[in-house]
DNA sequence: TTCTATGCAAAAATTTTGCAATCGT
DNA sequence: ACGATTGCAAAATTTTTGCATAGAA
């Protein structure tokens, strides 16, 4: 899993190869969950590689410029989270009380952005989709404690 | 415009009525598009008040934790931005060139929703949705500099 | 009066920036 | 070699917190 064809991407989206773009690319590849900039951090160092905060944040502005990776905020403490653009586009479901992120596989927006596009005018580029609610482990903790 | 019934919303939520939650509320509540702390710090200003702006994030947060408004971001700069939570549900395409906020009025999820409680055993509470694109006047400066 | 909310100033946390050194092509 | 990228440290922003004072019920 460690070794990747990152190189090629970044290739093809003119940006130069570097060790520190092929951790962070590989990190957000390898995860099923939007991370922010810290947590990117962390994960790295937990792997036994090292890097400048602010590199991270310059990488993942890159990214985001080139379309690689989108920028969110789901997170509960505002910080923006980032996530690989996939082809197949996720949402989420969020868990308003623990805070556990349920990765949903199918979006219900096709059709709808295309009437959007025709009523508003606008080249629709993406939508952020997020789903909010209370888990089945939290329900059980909530009614627990009544 | 100035006066109001907040009031009442304030009692039936359990929280005090104080001058300054007054016109955090009536500043949101007359806004069409989400505001993030300092803009309405700027906007109170404007109209010859005063607050800390610590003061309006606490009262923004406990606006948030009775579910009279919703913290949500789609600001290029992620800072978070509030707004009241009408009845009536607004999403946001947001020009990801100038920045331009329209605001939607109808919801294209509400069978969805449903569907996906039964899937997922969640209890959903709330949704956030926002589209990107790119608006008219854009497409025609981009146009113009090819 | 009692408890909550506010202001202020300081701290914490996140993100951005300048500049010299390093790396990719 | 050249231009782009990184690291570091410092700055800029956004958000949170402690504590004394003021305000609502």
């Amino acid at each position: 899993m460690e070794n990747n064809n990152y190189r090629e991407i970044f290739i093809k989206n003119n940006i130069k190869t570097t060790k520190q773009r092929e951790i962070v690319f590989d990190i957000l590849m390898n995860s099923n969950v939007p991370l922010s900039a810290k947590e990117i951090f962390i994960k790295l160092v937990k792997k036994g590689n090292n890097m400048s905060l602010s590199t991270i944040y310059r990488i993942l502005d890159v990214f985001v410029s080139k379309g690689l990776v989108v920028k969110s905020n789901i997170s509960k403490n505002n910080k923006a989270v980032y996530e690989v653009k996939g082809m197949e586009h996720k949402h989420h479901l969020v868990c308003d009380c623990c805070g556990k992120i349920l990765v949903l596989d199918n979006c219900p927006l096709e059709g709808y952005e295309r009437s959007l596009e025709e009523k508003t005018m606008f080249d629709i580029t993406s939508h952020k989709l997020e789903f909010f609610g209370i888990c089945p482990e939290c329900k059980i903790k909530i009614e627990g404690n009544v």
